[in-house]
DNA sequence: TTCTAGTTTAGAATTATTATAAACTAGAAA
DNA sequence: TTTCTAGTTTATAATAATTCTAAACTAGAA
């Protein structure tokens, strides 16, 4: 149960408050050792599985929101109709698998740009990371 | 009057009818010297504004999916709430602007990937297009 | 313990897109 | 040329993801 602290503690630098959703929501993003991606639908069924405490759907979208201002979570574009979440928020690259529909991290030193164009004047890169599409 | 009859040739070619929605709506994207690059709403806009004949919706959605179809137009992937589509059907890289959410070609001898990552076993990439994404 | 700004919530609203089904039409066949 | 029908267009409804609203709730400062 310290854990819960820390992650209380952690939420009150961010000035959020640590209420017990958002602290629930935050074990079960967090508390493991290897990125998760997910999607509000994957972590609405993670959270709101029956026999456990249930959350609001809204209150899942506003968490993650506020969890990506406050950069714990970094939103990965690469579907049309759905946003995906990432915990690792490092620099990296992605496999998006187009018939599972799953991401996969790629080191950032795994992908090589030896080439890359100016951008337009009066603008700047803000990001380049590369979703590579594969499908079977 | 005889690029009216190009078109429906073409259209023919892919199986499609000559429709004189569809005839207009090729013209609109395809006579043209650049490339274009539009949502839904921008090629509903340029189609319907007052004094010409009015296209519905329904039939733009339609068209540019069979357009999509038989590869005259492509889908661009980048953002996560809008379809965006590409009248450039070759390979190529693109600047997406947060600000103006516009789309611009990069050549694709402008990026070099040297060194990209094999794909889990029993998949293959798909496509290997980078966005990237530019702000003030 | 009290108080209030921040938070959660159910449900409504919005936006992009897809589905439905009736009316229309391109063009092959008569 | 006329007839016929599969393909197409259209208004409208339905769906899916997301955002908004406003009332009830609560963390934590005072
Ligand atoms: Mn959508
Ligand atoms: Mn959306
Ligand atoms: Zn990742
Ligand atoms: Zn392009």
């Amino acid at each position: 149960m310290n854990q819960k602290k820390e992650i209380a503690n952690k939420l009150r630098t961010s000035g959020l408050r640590p209420t017990k959703q958002r602290i629930l929501i935050a074990k079960n993003l967090f508390d493991r050792n290897k990125t998760f991606h997910f999607t509000i639908e994957t972590l609405n069924k993670k959270i709101n599985r029956k026999g456990k405490e249930q959350i609001s759907l809204a209150t899942i979208y506003n968490t993650v929101e506020a969890f990506i201002n406050a950069g714990y979570l970094k939103e990965i574009l690469t579907s049309k109709n759905k946003s995906y979440y990432d915990t690792n928020i490092r620099s990296h690259h992605h496999f998006y698998d187009e018939g599972s529909k799953e991401l996969t991290d790629i080191n950032y030193n795994q992908v090589k740009l030896s080439k890359v164009p100016i951008p337009p004047k009066g603008k700047k890169i803000k990001n380049l990371e590369v979703v590579i599409r594969i499908q079977k």
